[in-house]
DNA sequence: TCGTCACTTGGCGATATTACCAAATAAGCA
DNA sequence: TGCTTATTTGGTAATATCGCCAAGTGACGA
């Protein structure tokens, strides 16, 4: 098995492991409308500032967003602006399972 | 916070959950170019069948792939195909993660 | 019907992730 | 310099993921 290819998979792995989380997702999706501070995110996100914080710290150790320290506070910024298009994707996803749930749903009503 | 959103988050996240594993992007890839039986997956993966068998099923479970009986073989095969376009952009996420460590490095060797 | 092949499921140990609290750091102000 | 605010880091318990082996299931040919 080709190494190099093991190791693209793998990095592949590692941005959408940065990804797959909904405080991280919600985090990313409000960075693609404006920049925001620590604790902006954490009022939104609803969880411990400490938390929210290594949430930040795993998106941006991955290179999706970058932070920048101004005064006391660190604002955060989406980098990575094809992000969002994901979701259209996604979306489809969980739309062809709704359907499915309908159908299977129907089938056993009659 | 709303709760509708906060599900569809969660929805979200399940659906990159599932895709966030090397040996899974290895399987959407190859299925995005052709359908395949296990076997041919566990030996293109290197991992035990029974493990290629439990990502099969992680993928099935949130509707990206779908199994098909033939005999006494099963065929999956992809069924969001927006999938394969991800990548472009998780690319140039890790091309401006290299470059970002090349200038590193540049400015060391300074 | 028995055995075999292709695959899935159960179980388990090893490892990773997550969230919180508490403590550390860093900046700005009194 | 000491105090407060904003944020990060360390520690830890609860939970989830991963990969293997062993056992179970289902189709098919002998």
């Amino acid at each position: 098995m080709n190494q190099k290819l093991k190791d693209q998979y793998d990095a592949r792995a590692r941005v959408l492991k940065a990804l797959a989380h909904p405080s991280r997702l919600m985090i990313v999706d409000e960075l693609s409308r404006q920049e925001r501070c620590v604790a902006e995110l954490t009022e939104m996100v609803g969880s411990d500032m400490s938390t929210v914080s290594k949430h930040l710290a795993t998106l941006k150790n991955v290179g999706i967003i970058r932070d920048e320290k101004r005064g006391s506070q660190v604002y955060y910024s989406l980098v990575v602006r094809c992000i969002p298009n994901f979701f259209g994707c996604i979306e489809s996803v969980l739309q062809a399972n709704a359907r499915q749930y309908l159908s299977l749903v129907e089938l056993k009503i009659k």
